[in-house]
DNA sequence: TGCGTTTTACGACAATAATCGTACTTTAGT
DNA sequence: ACTAAAGTACGATTATTGTCGTAAAACGCA
């Protein structure tokens, strides 16, 4: 009974973000998180938070008046979800290409600079064994 | 006049990655590629590459019976509008973890990580000015 | 307890995306 | 010219997603 073939939608992506980044929150925090990027109802954030729920992307506290929702999705399994698709449709299987396009276009620090080059040298020995 | 804001949906988008490929094709030829990956019925791929072109998104060559289609999106701007959105909802903008990502889930050539090296040390070093 | 405020519930609707059947057109071969 | 085969055109329908108004419930407090 997993959860792995539910789809999620670009607005559910936006609130899971919310959600991820905060951990845990009310409608109304997610609602003014979104309403600060750009036009946003309460209703159909509330709504699409419900509809969450039931789909099992979120779980709720509703113990109290104002109800509180956590994530109930792990993002790495969605990122995975997201990266393959814009692996295949966008950099046709080349992770080179995608890995090489975020760097020139997104700032990074030094030190996950470092934690790269890192990460490439492990992934040379290993192909040279 | 740009066509910054067309939206691209989820089936058009693995069109355009048949056409980016292939830098051009038939409906026939777009069809069997999808058919090689899913259930596709023939006139659903026609329908849909008819309305990309009505879109803007395909041009096409209707001078013999088979039409021939080609992209008609900078792919650059497709990537980069999908690398956004994936940077923002599901890696929190950090441009760090996203290539990490991508380097411990999908295989690279010897060469492309050269490559990359090379990269962050020209990174490194703008930093550094 | 009664009233205003905040919040949730939920149905109804609108907008968008995807699907597919059927009819029409073009062409090659005979 | 006729026919079969291979395409295209396109309307109609369905499925999915997103939006919003209205009502009901929960609570705080005078």
């Amino acid at each position: 009974m997993t959860k792995k073939d539910i789809h999620i939608t670009e607005a559910e992506l936006e609130i899971l973000q919310v959600l991820w980044d905060k951990k845990e929150a009310t409608v109304k925090e997610v609602h003014e998180e979104l309403s600060a990027e750009r036009e946003a109802v309460y209703t159909t954030t509330l709504k699409q938070m419900q509809v969450m729920h039931e789909k099992g992307l979120l779980k709720r506290d509703d113990s109290r008046r104002q109800h509180i929702y956590y994530p109930d999705v792990d993002i790495k399994r969605v990122q995975r979800k997201f990266m393959d698709k814009v692996m295949k449709n966008l950099f046709s299987g080349n992770a080179g290409e995608l890995v090489m396009n975020a760097l020139s276009n997104y700032k990074t620090t030094p030190e996950e600079l470092e934690q790269i080059k890192t990460l490439i040298e492990k992934a040379k020995q290993a192909k040279k064994l």
